[in-house]
DNA sequence: TCAATTATGTAAAAAAATATACATAAAAAT
DNA sequence: ATTTTTATGTATATTTTTTTACATAATTGA
């Protein structure tokens, strides 16, 4: 007799796939905005929306919407339905979080790294700390695991790619290690995709064609292209950091090459020319200090590498054609002093037509915003057409009943 | 009873398009195939597809499939079901067309064009060509219009944006003018955008992530990501023939800015510095004339100018990541003198996870690239399963019964 | 040649979805 | 307060789709 309604929850959730994605995507938020987008006739979304309410996995929220009648009851994923197991791998430390599906924070902490310590033992002591997290949240569904790395990443594979700061990490099979201890989706992905992902997800969801640049240590951006993250085919798109500029003064940057425009503009560049003229820094915060102490050799450096950043930026302008660009990381918080030397070579440099509706940005200062950008790459893909069947088969055979 | 007949059928296509939309777009090409990619009943899909057949706008082609049983029986649009009247406007002469949904061609002609013409005159006299190659084909089902515009085109609105080599196109509102003429989607794309759609749908159709380059006259690229064309917030994306570079003897661009690439290496440029070696050169097609001549000159100018598109080619890749590049236009007929220089910088400049799989390959010489793409333009849309339900609509109303 | 294999068609029964018609609910507009 | 408007629920008849079961078709491979 329980297996007979099993059967048929399971039935009627594989049909309720479709509804369960336009929800989640945002694509309908209410039943009658349900009705339209999926063409189905109302008994059909109200009992498949039922089972989706019943399941726990959709909930009605206090939130309504004025229609000029009865006001729209708004449908959301229930916050609490599931959590995903969260990690920013930085240069020196990591930081793991569990989250909900809203996505908030549930529970998080940092742990030390070195980039000399090797992916086994790295991913070791994240698994104990991931399990210490999960344990304090108690029983749940953990739908997902997903990585930010601060390296190049293949994205369908799931592996650290190319000559990276990490060593030992190249071409290591994350995905096959950590799917050993979850049950679940694991996720990897670079950070700056991360925090690009963050930014058009959760401040700019409508516009279509952007990017991110982020302004740190080093420099890197990241491609909303049509509404979706562009990885290119190694997932190596984006990487504006080692595109080199000819001048006579060309300085050698840490790849190898000369005049790359993190070797002009980046913070370790920054910080070089600063040590130069007898300046103590060492880091892009270093850098921010001095900037936010109103040194004028830091204002007058982070002016100059705003240009430069804008340099590239104007090639990003001509090839792509967004409609906004917004600039992070921590030399975005020199505020003007970087983001107007960006503004005036986009606009000396572009063609009208490509900076006429053209907006540049700065990103607002936030230290996790990879971390949540991960949780929107899992959200993003897990409820996706393609995948949120296999979504709800897990949920409801590993939920707690 | 003919009313209730056609009520019935026009219900029946509609459920059928999903079906028309997977055959189309070639994700599956036979019933076995629909079977699997629409997750209809088999039933379901023998009855849609002979629906499908039965209105004609689907055929089951000659060839077959070997599966290790019984063949599988090939599907495919009936290329006569319908034509596309297409035509490649340049900025000497105007390529008309009639095509097939093959797409082959099955009309054609040419007509003098002057960008001084302005764009009502221009177009009567495209429609009266129109109708000419038209009433040739005798009864048929008009599909949609397709134009190559020689200017930057914001596809959404169908108009040429921006400051334009064609006097009083600027914003003139294209579709509208010629939706009083033809009851059929008109479609206006920029005539690079459809080369590139060319060579991603006619030569390379597994190739996601590509990049194709019109080295002539100007200088331009199209981009292909995620296996769709990119064309940006305001449909210039892609536009690398204005990036420009510092160097001492910047040259001065038609645009009025200095150091451009186009003045650099477009085929303008070099006719330019070849005039001024005392050469007889105007466009790029003398040029290229002088190369085949074995012109020292010539040929320096030409492998220089392919130094400065590789430079400019070097940015697209670390940006975006393709794996493919296609050099085409006029001064891809300079062969390896253009596209070593275009290697050497690429190879030398990029980071070697994104040049690892990258290949660099010259476009067959075609002069009528943009008038094919401009039929896969049509396809793609119009058998898109958003549009696809309307083309069959209007289908069996108009087709000679 | 014959078995194995995959492709394809279809009748009949069962299941699912839709259309129709009639409800109630909760706000804004009057 | 009452009407209007939009949101939403559901029983019933009808229509559509799927499942099941049994076919035939056209190859490859033993």
């Amino acid at each position: 007799m329980t297996d007979y309604a099993t059967e048929k929850e399971r039935a009627s959730l594989a049909n309720a796939s479709d509804i369960l994605s336009l929800i989640a995507s945002g694509t309908a938020n209410s039943r009658a905005a349900l009705l339209a987008a999926s063409g189905m006739s109302r008994v059909t979304v109200t009992q498949r929306l039922n089972v989706l309410l019943g399941v726990g996995i959709v909930e009605e929220t206090l939130r309504t919407l004025p229609s000029g009648g009865r006001p729209t009851r708004v449908l959301g994923i229930r916050g609490s339905a599931g959590y995903m197991l969260v990690a920013d791998i930085g240069e020196t430390h990591i930081h793991l979080a569990a989250m909900s599906l809203a996505p908030d924070l549930l529970a998080q902490s940092t742990i030390a790294f070195s980039i000399a310590e090797g992916p086994v033992a790295t991913l070791q002591r994240m698994t104990g700390e991931f399990d210490r997290l999960a344990a304090g949240l108690g029983q749940g569904f953990l739908v997902a695991v997903s990585l930010s790395m601060p390296t190049p990443v293949d994205f369908k594979r799931g592996r650290v790619v190319g000559p990276s700061v990490l060593y030992g990490w190249d071409d290591f099979d994350i995905v096959s290690w950590l799917g050993r201890h979850y049950k679940a989706p694991i996720y990897v992905e670079n950070d700056v995709n991360l925090m690009t992902i963050y930014e058009h997800r959760h401040n700019f969801p409508l516009v279509d064609d952007m990017i991110f640049i982020k302004a740190g240590t080093g420099i890197g951006s990241g491609i909303i292209a049509g509404g979706k993250i562009f990885r290119g085919a190694q997932g190596a798109a984006g990487d504006i950091g080692h595109i080199q500029f000819n001048s006579p003064d060309a300085p050698l940057c840490r790849c190898g090459k000369l005049g790359c425009v993190e070797a002009r503009a980046g913070g370790w560049a920054i910080a070089r020319d600063l040590a130069e003229k007898g300046l103590r820094a060492e880091t892009a915060r270093d850098v921010i200090a001095l900037v936010e102490m109103q040194k004028p050799e830091a204002i007058m450096l982070l002016r100059r590498a705003g240009q430069t950043i804008g340099e590239v930026a104007s090639d990003v302008v001509s090839i792509l054609n967004p409609s906004l660009i917004v600039v992070g990381g921590m030399l975005a918080r020199g505020g003007d002093f970087l983001l107007s030397g960006i503004r005036e070579l986009v606009y000396q440099r572009c063609l009208p037509l490509a900076t006429g509706e053209l907006k540049i940005i700065l990103a607002e200062p936030k230290t996790d915003s990879a971390l949540i950008g991960a949780a929107h790459l899992v959200l993003d893909d897990v409820f996706s057409p393609a995948k949120v069947e296999d979504f709800l088969a897990r949920f409801i055979s590993k939920r707690p009943s």
